[in-house]
Order: structure tokens, then C-alpha cells, then sequence
DNA sequence: AGTGGCCCCTGGCGGC
DNA sequence: TGCCGCCAGGGGCCAC
């Protein structure tokens, strides 16, 4: 499940591969809905004979910079990967657009098919309305406290809401919060000062873990995963998430999941109690 | 402002 | 062994 520190990785990557600056060819959409705000064909017309320029990041979406001034955005959601392959290439049954270089492809791989990719010439109508990025220096634990105090929601839900911080996704908010020791229900503006600089650490503590290891220190694989949402005893830095019913590596107590936000929601209930 | 429900999709699972 | 039905998961949208 891609979040900020898989995204990360792969901005990184494209940042120094070929397609920067290497002329479209052309563009094949094998799944219409995976364009949005636009029909296929009018995606196919504008990007056929640009160059990408620029790439970055902003919350869970890649920038990519067009030699026109516009703008794509993708969004990989809970499946979606980008794959870089020389030419001849093989095709595959998941992907969903392929965007051709003179020497090479980008594919948009999606088996869930809910990944997205914008082209737009107002980039800001999407990412104006991200909150702030969690290793921003911008970021500050007194204006972190800040923005918990005005609002009533439970902490799990509102690390979730890319409008209040963004990049954020179920694995990493669940780690970040057995880091600080918080119970996912915690109404956000009963957190103390303490606690919430412990909160925006543990966040950056475990997104900078993930970069580190290029996103798969966390959720090392979905083939980790088992029906019962625990994971694989291959070795990982999960603590929580996907354990339920295992030992905390803390305390030992077992972990317990719950919904919050209607995603599942895993916490030791002795190191993350609901009164402090 | 906050929450819950629904939708999009498919692989992978449990149950039979 | 196979088929059916269910579920997870990010995020947008809507109703309350």
C-alpha cells in the first residue's frame, strides 16, 4: 500500500531516470477510468510530443512537470506501482497506461484499478488542499499542537485526513501511534504539548524508517499478509499493524484491532491507553 | 465539524 | 478440487 515513503521512493527514482527530458512517443490507456478528469484521447493528444521536466512529491501524489507548463499527478492509491522498462517490453495483464519513450516505457500498473493519473493545468486545485507535509521543517511541534487543538475527532481518523497532514496512510498512522503511545481514539485536542511532540516524532520517525529502506521496511511485501489481517513471520519493523492477537514487542500484552474510520485499527491496549 | 455509508475493483481467502 | 461470497483498502462524495 503505497504512502508518503513509497511515493517518496519512487519520485526519487524517476527524478534520475531517463524519461526526464526524453520525448513522448506515445501513450497507450488499456483502462479509461484510470484517467481522470479527461477522456483518454485528449490524455493521449496532449502528452504525445512533451517531455517531462520535473518530478516531486506532494502528500501521496507524484508531480510530474510538463515542457508545456501543465501538470500530471499521480496517484498510485492501494495498488498501483510505476515501472520503468526498456523497450522491447513485455506486456502485462495489470496495466492500466504506458507511457512510451524513444528507449523506454513508464507503466502505470494497477491491479486494483484505483490508482488515477491528472493531467491539469491547475495542479493547486489538488494539492492546495493537502495539509502540511509531516517532514516539512515548515512543520513545527508547536504549530502541530496547534492545528490538534481545534479539532474533536479521534487522532486515528484525523492522521488519516489528508487535509489535516498529508501522506499518511493506515500502516504507517497505526505505527506512528504505538510510537507515541497513544490510543487511536484519543479526541485530538486533549493531547498535551507532550503528546503531541511525541506524536509528530513518532510520524517522522517511522516515514523516514520507511524512506530509508525505500518503503518496504513497513508492510514488506502484501504477500506478508494473511487472511486474518496479522502478518507472516517473515521478519519486518511492524509493530502493530497486521499483528493482531501477537505480543507487543513492548509488553507482551496481545495486540487488539478495532475499526476507526472505518479502517482497521491496531494498538497495545497497555502501552496506548485511552486515559493517560 | 465529525461520522458513517457507499462506491470503486480485484485477489485472496473461508466455507461448503 | 472448485465455486460462491465476502472482504480490505485510499479517498471522494453524500447524508445526517
Amino acid at each position: 500500500m503505497p504512502e508518503l515513503p513509497e511515493v517518496e521512493t519512487v519520485c526519487t527514482d524517476l527524478r534520475d531516470s531517463a524519461i526526464i527530458g526524453s520525448l513522448i512517443v506515445a501513450v497507450d490507456v488499456l483502462w479509461e477510468r484510470t484517467i481522470g478528469m479527461m477522456d483518454a484521447d485528449t490524455f493521449r493528444k496532449r502528452l504525445v510530443g512533451r517531455k517531462f521536466l520535473t518530478v516531486s512529491r506532494r502528500g501521496k501524489f507524484l508531480v510530474l512537470g510538463i515542457d508545456d507548463g501543465s501538470t500530471l499527478l499521480i496517484h498510485l492509491r492501494m495498488s498501483g506501482s510505476l515501472v520503468l522498462m526498456d523497450n522491447p517490453d513485455t506486456p502485462d495483464d495489470h496495466d492500466r497506461v504506458i507511457i512510451r519513450f524513444d528507449a523506454l516505457s513508464l507503466r502505470f500498473h494497477d491491479p486494483r484499478k484505483f490508482g488515477r493519473m491528472i493531467l491539469t493545468d491547475e495542479p493547486g486545485h489538488f494539492l492546495g488542499r493537502l495539509g502540511p507535509e509531516p517532514l516539512s521543517e515548515d512543520l513545527d511541534a508547536v504549530a502541530f499542537h496547534h492545528m490538534l487543538l481545534t479539532r474533536r475527532g479521534r487522532v486515528k481518523a484525523l492522521l488519516l485526513d489528508q487535509h489535516f497532514i498529508a501522506g499518511i496512510g493506515n500502516i504507517y498512522a497505526d505505527e506512528s501511534l504505538f510510537i507515541a503511545r497513544l490510543h487511536p481514539c484519543r479526541i485530538a485536542c486533549t493531547l498535551s504539548a507532550v503528546e503531541s511532540a511525541r506524536l509528530l516524532s513518532a510520524i517522522r520517525q517511522v516515514l523516514s524508517a520507511g524512506i530509508a529502506h525505500r518503503g518496504t521496511s513497513l508492510g514488506d511485501g502484501e504477500s506478508n499478509f494473511k487472511s486474518d489481517g496479522s502478518m507472516g513471520s517473515h521478519g519486518n519493523s511492524l509493530s502493530v499493524f497486521g499483528r493482531t492477537g501477537r505480543q507487543c514487542p513492548r509488553c507482551s500484552s496481545p495486540i487488539e484491532r478495532t475499526i476507526v474510520a472505518q479502517r482497521s485499527t491496531h494498538f497495545c491496549p497497555h502501552c496506548q491507553p485511552l486515559q493517560p
